[in-house]
RNA sequence: GGGCGCAUAGCUCAGCUGGGAGAGCACCUGCCUUACAAGCAGGGGGUCACAGGUUCGAGCCCUGUUGCGCCCACCA
């Protein structure tokens, strides 16, 4: 028969492999209506770069189920793609063109800019194809999508059009988040707010017509120079006498009220605060209350303008500087604190970020936050594990609305169109003239939207939206997304409320989430640090199924999770004790491969366990990946082949395949290659490569395990009885091998068994396995003895379950150790004892315990007395 | 200020609805046994953070405490 190499090497068959599943094209998805759909769709990877290992945990996770469905006979579509993050990548390609040509994109303009972009897509969109196809992500390519395909852009138009004519897309100044560096507005999700160590400063505001001061105290003085009043709280009898009054704004010398209003705490700071409604949202608010002006003293770059006085042209940060040194030199500062604060950062370029009032594009959210909080709260979708769903309730219940223009060229450009009259349309093509005054001088926002705008949609704009397509219909809503916790608030919650919006249905019916990859040290990876880890790196060293089994295994949903070099090692080596069992089975093939029928009378016992265990495992796992539980899952199996299936199973049916008796080497055979067909399904999903490479080389199969079916508990082939059989030969193994090993006896050294036992069905037991005892358990022959006479007095002994076994081992015994041997199990089995009559003397117990459980326990008592009683005896004995 | 998570063997972590503490790695001993030394056999090692409570029974449920971490939040 045909064997594999003599050594496991990923490399040798992973690329051909994929080859061959596109070929036969296994990943492609149609609409069948005889079968049921699943459907994931990928969050698309941001074309900004290369996969990293966080990836290769999402895809990972997305495979295993959508490759275990497709076995189950579902007709499944994985959905890929990629986003054109709008934001990430216009900073990306602008970066590279000022390094590669010295340039800025003003320099060389929207539309070549824009070309620039679209090639950087082309490259780096190809590189991240390839790079998934690496880990054996089994999407259906024909499908591919990015977010700026013609397709999904008019989707975009589409659903912005709606939400306008709905009114829940509307323009209005605004107080939005601004990146001074990027020059563009952010949402409140793209803001990342981290407490940095600050200062409170002073500040005297002179009362007009007065020697009086009011005290502020601001973290940012610069904001002063847009002050447009002070506020007090109605109760705050210390400044009472000054409401209404009229303050001198230092350094800029307005005439600027005091107000009231309860916003303001009077227990904190100095109970007065300066409001500057253009740079603060909470000044903003109160602003709109008292109908005061907005002062933007604030350039795009966040330095001060005109508007600003004196400081016109320095850095907001400049501008601190030298407020605080005019201030001082009038005698205005008091003094200036310690204070903590909260700084907001951009969430791409970490520069920090400057509250503006701006005329800005938003997205009113609460309609449409509330039928996305009911779809969560009446579970249509079902967060796993259910934790995150209160992270994405409570963003959603305390949302406010949704700044969607960006001042960006790489994006879908917002479709409204100004005339010069004032007139506002918004519509797919650009109208040739206005629909108020006739005028033709119309030009369209330069704005685009906020990418996640684009990607909200991707669950059905991918599958056609706002074309009623067959594909839409069949595949959506899709089954379950999977995601990491970091990007709930981006997209989970956008694609919710679009999906009810749009589709009249939820976009997807669980959300799994996971956690995020650390490395060995725990900390995050970033490419500050250089800690990041590369997924091809990894493949090319341990190749995709280890990658791929290291990242579901010792780690449950929802959690971070270390990378080790080590668990990779594991998992490599796990592979290749599989790909050593598949060849310990080929090599044993020979042509004639026999059917059940052939068989089946002359299976025995460790055939009947093996198979029992296989269903059990089947039953196991295919519960637990249905409840989201793969690394469960995963260890299952992992137990089941290797300690099951290879040190049990493959060991035993040696002595049988190297005998004479042909019949007992062909069900074993038989017996061999059904429980790896098996295994080889069950890892399947887990370790594509790896398991369809070994499949093409069993004789007993054809086509490839990828749409094999998934398998199913048979009732008919557990078999309890045999459980127990095999779990008392190997009980008796495992304890003769630990003494053995305990009396330092030789490996070489092989010795006579001798067994004492009442009961009948113990000793049929231990007769038939007598051949495992020879072989793996160094026995030379097995001795019936029906009096205790007849056992030497140089013989070591064993109590198990039913019986006790005896090795004489002549001159190698040492009396002493066997002594304290036999003490220590004494020892054992009287806490045992202690424990369980403890437990059956307690009336609590009796009484409430169920009644199975009580039976069990007195089984125990039982059997852990009886064996007590052969272990004083044997003590007694020896002494 | 609110919310969440974690604390289990030397290390990294599992442990599903409460019913005799597990894995991988590391460590110790012995084995090149014709599938695999990326291996085989055997072994040591845990007051499941702490304190209460519920229960016949708690690593698991409840309350509180401590330590670490994360997320959200407009107290200037």
């Amino acid at each position: 028969m045909e064997n594999l190499p003599k050594n496991y090497d990923p490399k040798q068959f992973e690329d051909r492999i994929y080859k061959e599943w596109l070929e036969k094209e296994h990943f492609t998805a149609n609409v069948n209506p005889d079968k049921e759909p699943y459907c994931i769709v990928l969050p698309p990877p941001n074309i900004t770069g290369e996969l990293h290992v966080g990836h290769a945990l999402d895809h990972t996770i997305q495979d295993v189920l959508i490759r275990f469905k497709r076995m189950q006979g579902y007709e499944t579509l994985w959905q890929p793609g990629t986003d054109h993050a709008s934001i990430a990548t216009e900073v990306k390609v602008a970066k590279h063109i000022e390094k590669t040509e010295g340039l800025t994109k003003e320099d060389i303009g929207r539309e070549e800019f824009l070309r620039r972009a679209w090639g950087w897509k082309e490259e780096y969109g190809s590189k991240i194809v390839k790079q998934m196809q690496k880990l054996g992500n089994s999407c259906d390519w024909s499908k591919e999508r990015f977010t700026m395909d013609e397709t999904l852009s008019k989707a975009v138009q589409e659903v912005f059009i709606r939400l306008y004519d709905k009114g829940l897309i509307y323009k209005g100044n605004r107080i939005i988040n601004w990146c001074p560096d990027c020059e563009t507005t952010l949402s409140d999700a793209e803001v990342e707010h981290e407490d940095k160590a600050g200062y409170f400063y002073h500040i005297k505001y002179p009362v007009k017509g007065s020697d009086e001061f009011v005290e502020i105290a601001t973290t940012r003085p610069e904001t002063m120079l847009g002050d447009v009043a002070v506020a007090v709280n109605s109760t705050d009898e210390r400044f009472s006498h000054l409401v209404g009054k009229t303050l001198i704004l230092p350094l800029m010398d307005r005439e600027i009220p005091v107000i009231v209003d309860d916003y303001v705490d009077a227990e904190f700071g100095t109970g007065a605060v300066k409001i500057t409604p253009a740079h603060d949202p909470n000044d903003f608010e109160i602003g709109l209350r008292h109908d005061l002006p907005q002062i933007n003293v604030m350039n795009k770059d966040a330095s001060i303008n005109k508007d600003g006085g004196a400081y016109e042209g320095l850095s907001r940060y400049d501008a601190r500087k030298k407020i605080i040194e005019d201030l001082k030199e009038q005698g205005l500062l008091v003094k200036i604190k310690d204070h903590d604060l909260s700084l907001g950062g951009c969430y791409r370029c970490n520069t920090v970020v400057e509250p503006m009032t701006s005329e800005q594009w938003f997205v009113k959210m609460e309609p449409l936050a509330k039928d996305a909080i009911a779809a969560v709260k009446d579970e249509r979708i079902k967060f796993v594990p259910d934790r995150f769903s209160k992270t994405y309730l409570n963003w959603l219940e305390n949302i406010r609305d949704w700044c969607i223009s960006r001042q960006l060229w790489w994006g879908h450009r917002i479709p409204a169109y100004y005339c010069e009259c004032g007139e506002i349309m918004v519509s797919k093509e650009a109208p040739e003239k206005c629909n108020k005054c006739s005028s033709n001088k119309i030009t369209q926002d330069e704005d685009v939207l906020d990418t996640w705008f684009s990607s909200a949609l991707w669950p059905f704009s991918t599958l056609g939206w706002p074309e009623k397509t067959e594909e839409l219909k069949y595949f959506y809503p899709t089954d379950v997304l999977v995601t990491g916790y970091d990007i709930i608030f981006f997209w989970v919650v956008r694609m919710a409320f679009s999906g009810l919006e749009f589709m009249d249905e939820v976009p997807f019916k669980h959300v799994l989430i996971h956690g995020i990859i650390r490395d060995d040290e725990g900390r995050k990876m970033s490419k500050s640090l250089g800690n990041g880890i590369n997924p091809l790196e990894i493949i090319e060293e341990y190749g995709a199924d280890a990658l791929r089994f290291t990242l579901l295994t010792g780690n449950s949903p929802g959690n971070d999770m270390r990378f080790h070099m080590s668990k990779l090692e594991s998992s490599r080596n796990f592979a290749n004790k599989l790909w050593n069992a598949t060849r310990f089975v080929l090599m044993n093939i020979d042509s004639d491969i026999a059917d059940y029928d052939s068989i089946k009378d002359n299976m025995s016992t460790a055939d009947y366990w093996i198979i029992t265990r296989m269903n059990r495992v089947i039953g196991e796992m295919t519960e637990n990946i249905n409840k989201f539980e793969l690394g469960l899952a995963a260890q299952k199996l992992y137990d089941f082949v290797w300690s099951e299936y290879c040190d049990w199973y493959i060991e035993m049916t040696k002595s049988r395949l190297y005998g004479t008796d042909e019949n007992n080497k062909k069900t074993a055979l038989y017996v061999l290659t059904y429980v790896l067909e098996n295994i080889l399904k069950l890892m399947h999903p887990y370790m594509p490569f790896i398991t369809e490479e070994i499949w093409s080389s069993l004789p007993t199969v054809s086509g490839n395990v990828v749409v094999a079916s998934w398998p199913e508990v048979k009732k008919a082939e557990i078999n309890k009885v045999a459980e127990k059989k095999m779990e008392l030969i190997m009980a008796a193994i495992r304890s003769i091998r630990n003494i053995r090993a305990e009396m330092n006896v030789a490996p070489s050294k092989k010795a006579k068994l001798l067994v004492f036992s009442k009961e009948e069905e113990v000793v049929k037991t231990i007769e038939e396995g007598s051949k495992f005892f020879m072989s793996l358990a160094s026995t030379s022959e097995i001795q019936i003895i029906e009096d205790k006479n007849a056992i030497p007095n140089d013989a070591v002994s064993v109590v198990i379950e039913g019986a006790e076994l005896f090795i004489p081992l002549d001159e190698l015994i040492d009396f002493e150790k066997e002594k304290v041997r036999l003490n220590k199990e004494k020892d054992k089995l009287e806490s045992e004892i202690k424990r369980v009559e403890g437990k059956l003397s307690n009336v609590g117990f009796v009484k409430k315990a169920p009644s199975q459980l009580i039976e069990e326990e007195k089984k125990k008592e039982i059997k852990f007395k009886d064996m007590l009683d052969k272990v004083l005896e044997r003590i007694e004995r020896i002494k």
